[in-house]
DNA sequence: ACCTGAACACCGTTCAAGT
DNA sequence: ACCTGAACACCGTTCAAGT
C-alpha cells in the first residue's frame, strides 16, 4: 500500500472533520498515516495542495442522484445537495469557497441541469443565471448556517430555542435597543433549519418560469 | 496618539487589503503601527480578535443609503451592497463568513427591511425567510465571484474573454469531453459579471409577492 | 524512485521587566 | 496603566542523505 493522493486526502478530511481546519498540520498529518511527514511532499503539493484536495473532494460529494426528472426538482434536488456538505463537513466545506477547483462530477451535474432547462424552454442565458444564483444561495446559506450556529451545533443540528438565544445573545453587540434584537431574533433565531431553508428554496423556484414557451407541455402550477 | 482597537483594526485593514490575509502578522502589525508587536495584545484579542475586528468592519460597510423607498428597491440595494464589499475588500470580506458578529448598523438594515415587508402585506415568518434567502445570495454569489475570478482579477474586474478562458481551462480537470466544458463555459464565463449579478437578483426579486393583500396599494407590475 | 530526519525560518503568545 | 523585548513552542518547508 503505496502512499498517493487519495490516501494522504482521506488522512486529512478524518483530521479535519474530527478536529478542524487548525488541527491539520504536515506532521499530525504524518502520523495519521504512519510515514515520515516529508513523504507527504511527494503525493501532495505542501499543506496548500492537501486543502486542493479537499475541496475537490467537498465539491465530489455534492453528488446527486436523480439527474432526469421535471426541472425544478433537479435543481431543488442539486441546491439540497449542497448545503448537505456544509452540514456533513463543516470544516472542511468552506474550502469549495475558497479555492477554484472544478471536477468532472460537478460538470456532469451542471450539463444536466443546463439541458434540463433548455429542454423546458428556458433560454441559455437564463439558464445559465438560475443555475448561478441557485449555487449561490446552496453554498451560501450553508455557511451562513456555520457560522450562525457554530460548529459543533450545526453537526447536532439540534439547539433548543432557549440555547439558540443565548447564543444569538452573545454575538450581539452589548446594549442592543430592544427593536434591533427583535429584529436579529426574527432572522437568526429559526426553530426549524431545514424548514427555513426550503422556504427560502421555493421562493426561489417558485418564480422562475420558462421565457419562450415550451416544446410541449401543459401550464405548470406552483402559484397556488 | 494612543493605541486602541480601531487603529489596530485600521491598520490591519490596510496590510490585508494591500498583501492578503497571510500577511496579517502580529510582527508586521507592530511595524505598521509603529508598536511592539506585543503592546496589541493590551486592546485586541490576539490575532483572533484581530481578525473578529475584520469581520465587524466588512459588516459596517454593508450600509444602504436608501432605507425607505419602495420594499423591493431597498431590498435589491442591500443585496447590491453585500456582494459591493467582496469587491471591495476581496482579501477581508470573506472574515464575515468566517465569525459570527453582528454589529448594529447590520441590524438597523435587517429592522427597515422586516418593517417594509411587513408592510406591504408579507407576513413576519416570510419576511424572514425572504431576507435570508437575499442575504445567503448576495454573499453566496460574492464569494463564489473571488474563487472563480482570483482575488486580483475581480478587484479590477475587468478580464478579456480570452483570459478567462484560460483561467478556467487551467481549474477545468485535463481532458475534460468537450460538452462538459462547454457547461463550464456556458456557468463560469460571464463576460458581464454585473448583468449576470443583476439577473439573477431579479429572478429572486420578481418572484416575490405578498401572501395577504397590502394594507393598499395598486396591483405590482413586475411580470412582464 | 521513494522515504527519512536534521535543520532553518517564521509566527503566535507568555512572561517578567521596564516606565 | 501601558509598553517592551527576550524566550518558548509550533509549524511549513528545504536539503542532503539514506535505501
Amino acid at each position: 500500500m503505496p502512499l498517493n493522493k487519495s490516501r494522504v486526502i482521506n488522512a486529512a478530511l478524518t483530521i479535519v472533520d474530527r478536529e478542524g481546519l487548525d488541527a491539520l498540520n504536515m506532521r499530525r498529518l504524518g502520523t495519521e498515516l504512519g510515514v515520515d511527514p516529508m513523504a507527504i511532499y511527494r503525493h501532495v503539493d505542501g499543506r496548500d495542495g492537501v486543502l486542493d484536495g479537499l475541496a475537490q473532494r467537498m465539491w465530489e460529494e455534492v453528488n446527486v442522484a436523480i439527474e432526469d426528472g421535471p426541472w425544478r426538482e433537479q435543481l431543488r434536488e442539486f441546491t439540497r445537495a449542497l448545503r448537505r456538505v456544509f452540514h456533513a463537513h463543516p470544516y472542511a466545506a468552506p474550502l469549495m469557497l475558497q479555492r477554484f477547483v472544478i471536477p468532472v462530477s460537478l460538470l456532469e451535474s451542471v450539463h444536466a441541469q443546463l439541458r434540463a432547462l433548455r429542454d423546458a424552454g428556458f433560454s441559455e442565458e437564463r439558464a445559465g443565471a438560475i443555475i448561478r444564483t441557485l449555487q449561490s444561495f446552496g453554498v451560501g446559506y450553508g455557511l451562513a448556517e456555520l457560522t450562525c450556529f457554530g460548529i459543533p451545533e450545526v453537526g447536532g443540528a439540534d439547539l433548543s430555542q432557549a440555547e439558540m438565544l443565548v447564543l444569538l445573545g452573545q454575538a450581539l453587540p452589548p446594549g442592543v435597543p430592544p427593536h434591533l434584537a427583535d429584529a436579529a431574533i426574527a432572522l437568526y433565531a429559526v426553530t426549524n433549519p431545514e424548514a427555513a431553508f426550503e422556504s427560502g428554496l421555493d421562493l426561489l423556484l417558485d418564480g422562475l418560469r420558462p421565457d419562450h414557451g415550451p416544446p410541449g407541455s401543459s401550464a405548470p402550477a406552483a402559484q397556488s
